[in-house]
DNA sequence: TTAGTATTTTAGTAAATTATATAATACTTA
DNA sequence: TAAGTATTATATAATTTACTAAAATACTAA
């Protein structure tokens, strides 16, 4: 079906879509909302910020899934700087950064769950 | 390859799957994060918050989709009360709701948007 | 240097998501 | 009531996601 008669005027629409069409800040906002919207990582999220450490292999335990998928979640929120890791002997640590998006979905959303 | 040595209690890894197995609160997050990790749906949302209300015909010229996508995403909005709607004549307008967690999506994240 | 532990990477698959096109529905107004 | 406009619902195809299993890599410590 055809659109015949929008209720903003041309111009309007012509500044929006001028606006909106080409929006980085949208597209990387929305690449880390998609980060949240997995149960597995905002989990992984909230135990981070009880644990402040821990290893690929506790993650999978408390989860119940495979430590591959573990891995591949950190590995998806390392790639936009959620979280970092360090090395100790045989175990690597992962732990949240400080980025400032991250500070916001804490503050906000993790720190308000009643778990 | 098998979990051998996790570097936190049994106890702890005990107490923390339970807490965490079933855990609506997350789950429901989780929803509405998914909501936020389509860039269309970020843009109708930036959009209704400029205009206080847009039919889907406005949406979808000013997107460059078609009616019957905006048509299913304002539905899933709607699903989550995110959106209402309101008829007037043939026209119907939807508009953002005051649910606490759009305020605080609004406030957070979209208001700081450089676009 | 070799065996053992921890983790990541790759490959494959099932399920979810998002878009389009088309059909159906809802309402207005001539 | 019939024609026209606006919107929603349904079916389907393409893409993305998320998992598992198995192979590869990285490091430790005997």
């Amino acid at each position: 079906m055809e659109c015949i008669g929008p209720t903003i005027s041309k111009e309007e629409i012509k500044k929006l879509n001028k606006i909106l069409t080409f929006s980085p800040e949208i597209e990387e906002l929305s690449v880390f909302f998609g980060l949240w919207k997995n149960p597995a990582r905002l989990k992984i999220f909230y135990l981070l910020s009880i644990e402040k450490k821990l290893c690929v292999c506790d993650i999978s335990e408390v989860l119940g899934i495979t430590i591959s998928a573990v891995s591949q979640h950190l590995s998806k929120m390392k790639a936009y700087n959620i979280v970092k890791y360090k090395r100790e002997n045989q175990t690597i640590y992962y732990y949240l950064t400080d980025h400032p998006l991250n500070l916001k979905i804490k503050e906000h959303f993790i720190d308000s769950l009643n778990i």
